[in-house]
DNA sequence: CCTCGTAAGATTTTT
DNA sequence: TCTTACGAGG
C-alpha cells in the first residue's frame, strides 16, 4: 500500500475507514486474550505491563498493524519510540511481515534520540540564547567529544583538572539534561556543586555547543522539550500529527523522555506504553521507575493490561525468577505463568575462583556439544549465552575459551563507531563536509603527526578568535601570515590546501564519495600512519577503516552518511557461525537463549558494591531486577555460579556468594557439586543449603558460617597454595631493601589515609586502604602512627 | 615537538 | 591488568 509517509492531512476518513475495517485481520489469530486486548484497545491511554517473555513485541507490532489496517492512522501519523536502534529495526521488520511487506515507511518509528533529531532539524533556529541559534545542519557530539570540550572549558577557566575532572562534570551535566534542567532552570543548590563551578561551566558548555552548532545526546531530548514548551503552536502541530503514540520499554524512560512524551500525548491521549517495572535496569542512567509506577495517575482512566503468560521459559526458571524478584518492594506486581512442560531446576554451583568457574562452564558447554542431555534436546553453541554483571568478567571466559578452542562472540564490546580510527576518519570527513567543524579540526590537525603540537594549535585558535572565523580558516590565515615556525608551517599549508581540495570534491556531486573518502584517508597520511604502526592491533584498525569506507557505499554522499551515523552507533552483531555468546546482563535485555550461564554471583560484584554504596536499597533492588532479567533470558536451562576468589585489578580478592543466591526459592534450585573438589564439593553445596536453612535469609553471618565449614576451608587453603602471593618481594642480594617496609606493616598516606601493606615489589607497595587497594610508591607513605612529614 | 618512562587511575551498566 | 596522564630528555 502506497501510503504517504509523512502527510499531515487525513481527508475522507469515514468511508475509507469502513473499507479498511472490513479487511481481514489474520494477524489477530493466535494472540492470547490479554495480548488481543492490548492490541484492540486503541483509544485512550493504555499501560501494557508485559512480563519477560510474554510476547510484548508481538503485541506492540500487532497493535501498529491493527492501527494501520483499521485505517486509524497512516504510517506517518504513528509515533513509535524505542530505546535502541536494534529494537526499532526489529519492530519495522515485524510490522512489515505482519502486513505482508507492504508498508512503506513508518518514518516516526525510531529511538527517542533519532526522532528528536528529526524534529529538531526542522526547528533548529528556535533553539538559541538570543544571540546565537542552532542551524539545521548541527552536529551531534558523543561522549568523547563532550569530555574533550569540557576539558577545554576547564582549562579556559584555569581550573585544576585534577580537582574538577572533565569526565565527572560531563556526567553531571548529562544528569541534569536527563532531568531536563537547562542552566537557567538549574536549582541553586545543584548549580553550586563543584564549588560553584558546576552551574557556570554548564552554561559555558551550552554556549560553546551553540557556537559550534552542535548538540550532545542529552540536548536532543531537552531541546525538544524546551522547544515544545516555548512554542505551543508548534507543539500543537506535532500533537496533531501523531495521532497514536506507542512507547517501548517505558520503565527505562528518564524525566526528559517522560516530559517529551507527555507533551506530545497531551492532546489526544492515545498513548500506549509498554514496559515491565521488574526489568527497569537503567536507573543509573537517569531512568525513573517511577514513570511507569505512576502511569495511572498521570493518565487518569488508563487501561492497564497485564501480559502474564510466558512463552519462553520452563516453570522452574520462572519460579526461580519470580521468587527472587518478590524480594523487591513497590512493584506493580505480575504473576508469570506458563503452559510449558516442567524442565530442569535452575542449577547452582560454587567454585574456588573465577578461573575454575570459567573452566567448568567451558566443560559444560563441551558436554552439551557431545549432545547428551536428554531433557534438553540438542544444544548448539548459538543456543548458549554467558551473562555477566561487569564486562571485566568476560575476560576469564575469553581466555579459557580461546585456549580450549571454543568459538565465542562478545556482544556489545567497544562499538564500531567508537573506535579511535573510525572516529579519526570521521573527523576528516566532518571537516571536509563542514569546514566549520572546529572539534573535528582539533582532533585531526596533528593526526598523523604533522609537527603541529599544542603551541601551533594555540596560535591557530588565537588567530581564529581574533578574526571570528573557524579554526580551518584561522589556519589559512596563519599560513598566509607565516605566523608559524619552519616544518609545522609547511605541513599546515599542505593540510589546509588538501582540505580545500577535498571540500571542493565533496561539493562536486559528480565525484564519487567513496573514492573521495579513500583519497582523504590516503592523502592525509592517515592510512600510512597505521600501516607503519607495529602494534598488533594495527591491521585490525586498517580493516575497520576499509569497512567504514564500504559502509559509505550505502549513502549518497558523505554528508548523508555522517548524519546517519551520529545516532546509529551500533553494528549488526554477525550471526553466522556457531558461537557461544558472552555479554553483560544489560546487553542481554530483550534476548533469549535456551541455555544461560550466570556467573559471578558474589556480593560486591553482583549486587555491585558501588550500586549499593551509592543508592542503598534502591541500588540493591535494581541489581535484583538485573538478576531477574538474567534468569528470565533462559528458555530451558539456567545455571548460576559464584566463585570464592576472583581476580580484580590483578589482585586476588575473596568474596561471599551473592545475597541473591539465598533468595532463590530452594524448591526450584538444584545444587551441583563442582568436579575436582575433593570433600564432595562441600563448600558449594553448603553455601546454598546452609544459608537457606538459616532462619533469616538475609543473615550474612549465616552465610559466613559456610566459609567456616571444613570443606570450604580446605578449598580455600588449597586455592591459596596453588597461587603465589600477590606480590613477592624481589630477592635482593647485596643491597638495602628498596623500601623500609615489609608485608603486613601499617602505613599512612597523605591522601588515602591508613592502610596495610599487602605486597611489595621494589619500591612499589600494594596497600589495602579503607578505600580499597592502591599501588603507591614507598616514598609517599610513612609508617602508621609516626608524625613525620612525607614528601608531597 | 616527540618519545619514553613512570605513576596513578579504573572497573558497572550506554542512547 | 590495562589504560591514561604527565614529566624529563632527546
Amino acid at each position: 500500500m502506497e501510503l504517504l509517509d509523512d502527510s499531515d492531512d487525513f481527508d475522507g476518513v469515514p468511508l475509507s475507514r469502513r473499507v479498511m475495517a472490513a479487511r481481514p485481520m489474520p494477524y489477530l489469530d493466535g494472540l492470547n486474550p490479554a495480548q488481543r486486548a492490548a492490541v484492540e484497545a486503541l483509544d485512550g491511554p493504555v499501560l501494557m505491563l508485559a512480563g519477560a517473555g510474554t510476547g510484548k513485541t508481538r503485541a506492540l507490532t500487532t497493535r501498529i498493524a491493527h492501527l494501520l489496517t483499521q485505517g486509524r492512522a497512516r504510517p506517518g501519523q504513528i509515533l513509535a519510540v524505542t530505546f535502541t536502534n536494534k529494537a526499532a529495526r526489529e519492530m519495522k521488520e515485524r510490522i512489515a511481515r505482519l502486513l505482508g511487506e507492504a508498508v512503506e515507511g513508518m518514518p516516526w518509528l525510531g529511538t527517542f534520540h533519532s526522532i528528536s533529531v528529526k524534529i529538531l532539524r526542522r526547528h533548529a533556529e528556535l533553539i538559541g540564547n538570543g544571540e546565537l541559534h542552532l542551524k539545521p545542519g548541527f552536529t551531534i557530539l558523543d561522549t568523547d567529544d563532550q569530555i574533550r570540550l569540557m576539558k577545554q572549558l576547564i582549562a579556559a577557566e584555569r581550573l585544576d583538572e585534577k580537582r574538577w575532572p572533565a569526565r565527572q562534570l560531563a556526567h553531571l551535566i548529562d544528569g541534569w539534561k536527563n532531568r531536563c534542567l537547562t542552566p537557567a532552570r538549574l536549582p541553586k543548590s545543584e548549580a553550586a556543586g563543584f564549588d560553584g563551578w558546576g552551574g557556570r561551566l554548564y552554561q559555558a558548555y551550552q554556549d560553546r555547543l551553540l557556537a559550534l552548532n552542535a548538540v550532545d545526546f542529552g540536548d536532543l531530548l531537552m531541546h525538544c522539550v524546551t522547544l515544545f514548551q516555548a512554542h505551543p503552536d508548534l507543539l500543537k502541530d506535532w500533537q496533531d500529527r501523531f495521532r497514536y503514540i506507542l512507547v517501548d520499554e517505558y520503565q527505562d524512560t528518564n524525566v526528559a523522555q517522560y516530559m517529551w512524551l507527555r507533551l506530545l500525548a497531551q492532546g489526544h491521549r492515545n498513548i500506549c506504553c509498554v514496559g515491565d517495572d521488574d526489568q527497569s535496569i537503567y536507573g543509573w542512567r537517569g531512568a525513573e521507575v517511577g514513570n511507569i509506577l505512576r502511569f495511572e495517575t498521570d493518565f487518569p482512566g488508563a487501561q492497564v493490561i497485564r501480559l502474564e503468560q510466558n512463552y519462553r521459559s520452563t516453570p522452574q526458571i520462572l519460579a526461580a525468577a519470580s521468587g527472587l524478584i518478590s524480594a523487591n518492594a513497590g512493584r506493580l506486581g505480575k504473576t508469570l505463568w506458563t503452559e510449558a512442560a516442567a524442565g530442569e531446576k535452575v542449577r547452582l554451583i560454587g567454585h574456588w575462583d573465577s578461573e575454575a568457574e570459567a573452566r567448568w562452564i567451558g566443560e559444560e558447554i563441551e558436554a552439551f556439544q557431545g549432545g547428551h542431555r536428554a531433557a534438553l534436546g540438542p544444544v548448539g553453541l548459538n543456543d548458549i549465552a554467558i551473562l555477566v554483571r561487569a564486562s571485566h568478567q568476560m575476560r576469564a571466559f575469553e581466555d579459557r575459551f580461546m585456549s580450549i578452542g571454543l568459538p565465542y562472540r562478545v556482544i556489545g564490546g567497544p562499538r564500531f563507531y567508537e573506535r579511535q580510527e573510525i572516529r579519526d576518519a570521521m573527523a576528516y570527513f566532518r571537516l571536509v563536509t563542514g569546514p566549520e567543524d572546529d572539534l573535528a579540526f582539533e582532533r585531526i590537525i596533528n593526526t598523523p603527526k604533522r609537527g603541529l603540537g599544542e603551541k601551533a594549535v594555540q596560535t591557530i585558535q588565537a588567530v581564529a578568535r581574533q578574526n571570528g572565523v573557524s579554526l580551518l580558516e584561522g589556519a589559512r590565515i596563519v599560513v598566509e601570515d607565516g605566523h608559524l615556525g619552519g616544518k609545522g608551517l609547511a605541513n599546515l599549508r599542505a593540510f589546509v590546501a588538501a582540505v580545500g581540495h577535498w571540500h571542493a570534491d565533496a561539493t562536486d556531486s559528480t565525484a564519487g564519495h567513496v573514492e573521495l573518502a579513500e583519497r582523504i584517508l590516503d592523502e592525509s597520511g592517515y592510512t600510512a600512519m597505521w600501516q607503519n604502526e607495529k602494534s598488533p592491533d594495527a591491521p585490525g584498525r586498517l580493516d575497520n577503516l576499509k569497512e567504514l569506507v564500504k559502509a559509505l557505499e550505502e549513502f549518497d554522499n558523505l554528508q548523508g552518511f555522517l548524519e546517519h551515523v551520529a545516532l546509529v552507533m551500533d553494528r549488526d552483531e554477525g550471526e553466522g557461525a556457531e558461537q557461544v555468546s558472552i555479554m553483560t546482563l544489560h546487553a542481554a535485555k530483550g534476548l533469549e537463549f535456551p541455555v544461560v550461564f550466570l556467573p559471578g554471583w558474589e556480593d560486591g560484584l553482583f549486587p555491585n558494591q558501588r550500586a549499593m554504596d551509592e543508592n542503598g536499597t534502591r541500588g540493591i533492588e535494581e541489581e535484583r531486577r538485573l538478576a531477574y532479567v538474567g534468569i528470565t533470558r533462559a528458555e530451558r536451562l539456567a545455571t548460576i555460579s559464584f566463585a570464592g576468589n576472583r581476580r580484580l585489578y590483578g589482585q586476588w580478592q575473596s568474596s561471599m556468594p551473592s545475597r541473591f543466591v539465598d533468595e532463590l526459592p530452594e524448591d526450584h534450585v538444584e545444587v551441583l557439586t563442582p568436579p575436582g573438589l575433593y570433600g564432595g564439593g562441600y563448600g558449594a553445596a553448603m553455601a546454598f543449603a546452609g544459608a537457606n536453612a538459616g532462619t533469616d535469609m538475609h543473615d550474612r553471618a549465616a552465610r559466613a558460617d559456610v566459609y567456616n565449614s571444613p570443606g570450604w576451608k580446605r578449598m580455600q587453603a588449597r586455592a591459596a597454595e596453588r597461587k603465589p602471593p600477590v606480590h613477592r618481594a624481589p630477592v635482593t642480594i647485596d643491597a638495602e631493601p628498596a623500601a623500609p617496609f615489609s608485608v603486613g606493616d601499617r602505613v599512612a598516606h597523605a591522601k588515602f589515609g591508613e592502610g596495610q601493606i599487602m605486597g611489595i615489589a621494589e619500591d612499589t607497595l600494594t596497600v589495602q586502604f579503607t578505600g580499597g587497594f592502591k599501588t603507591v610508591k614507598a616514598g609517599y607513605v610513612r609508617p602508621a602512627g609516626e608524625d613525620q612529614d612525607v614528601p608531597f
